[in-house]
DNA sequence: ACCATGTTGATTACTTTAGTCAGGAAATCC
DNA sequence: GGATTTCCTGACTAAAGTAATCAACATGGT
């Protein structure tokens, strides 16, 4: 029940581009530095968000990319679809046909649930969201400094 | 987020083994022609849940295996945990140390709480409520035969 | 014209997964 | 007590997926 690095890195990518929204396009660079990613990977997560409509990218100098929608609009769950594709936990889910027993299957039912289950959590998270918790988490640090 | 062939041929096994629960242990050759699997394999997958206490394995003629505990004792996500390790999404969940972020990655929480939403799904449902599921499944099909 | 940036495709090394092969150990049956 | 039946164990292989780099291109800003 893995997740890829495509999918952490995006998600993680898109938070900090979600606390810096209204500013100028970011370059991928800093993005990579500030998230731990290198450049050239994160080149290949852009595209898939770009064709999505999540992201835009400016070239030229002072150019980057940037959210084309605001925070509140962009769910966790379409994201990590778009990076990870589907994320049902087996294929039969999605696609009835890849096993003859799909439909008098008990355990397919399970993995069903199990995907409905995270679906549900991811579909409830937006970028928005992210960046709350994000802004909690730095205030609850620098608090810790004053005592 | 996959599942990979070990915990759902596992599943399906177990389930195998809960609908016969009470009778004479059975072949891995038997559960491997009914669930389509090669006993090559599925003697891989028996080791790991007798350790755990689920099964106990019978050698010789008219040996096999059989649960060594009552189907409504044993939880879908034991068994998972067994077959494919920890269920996690990604590492850090379990274990923080591998990544210097963990402590201030929000998205960390949100697969913690992914994995926490997937845990409760498994953990909720026991072989008998599988057997119990197939069984309903089973008599529907019948049913149709009378239409 | 030049440089900074995103965009795209090919390639590589690595790891995991799925599965087979081959042989051994214990219990049963005759 | 030997043959048979079953589980048990470890080594091995092929294929796929993952993570990442390399290299070249396209485009916008100055």
């Amino acid at each position: 029940m893995k997740l890829s690095t495509r999918g952490r890195y995006g998600a993680r990518a898109l938070l900090d581009l979600a606390v810096h929204y209204d500013r100028s396009p970011i370059p991928l660079r800093d993005i990579a530095r500030r998230q731990g990613i290198s450049v050239q990977y994160l080149e290949h997560l852009v595209p898939p968000l770009i064709k999505a409509g999540i992201l835009r990218g400016i070239r030229g100098a002072g150019g980057g990319i940037a959210l084309s929608k605001p925070p509140e609009q962009i769910k966790l769950s379409q994201v990590i679809e778009i990076l990870e594709g589907s994320t049902t936990p087996v294929e039969c889910v999605d696609n009835p046909a890849v096993c003859p027993r799909s439909d008098s299957c008990v355990t397919r039912d399970i993995w069903a649930e199990v995907n409905k289950a995270m679906g549900c959590v991811l579909e409830s998270i937006t970028l928005e969201d992210l960046v709350k918790r994000h802004e909690e988490k730095e205030k609850a640090k620098t608090l810790l400094y004053h005592i």
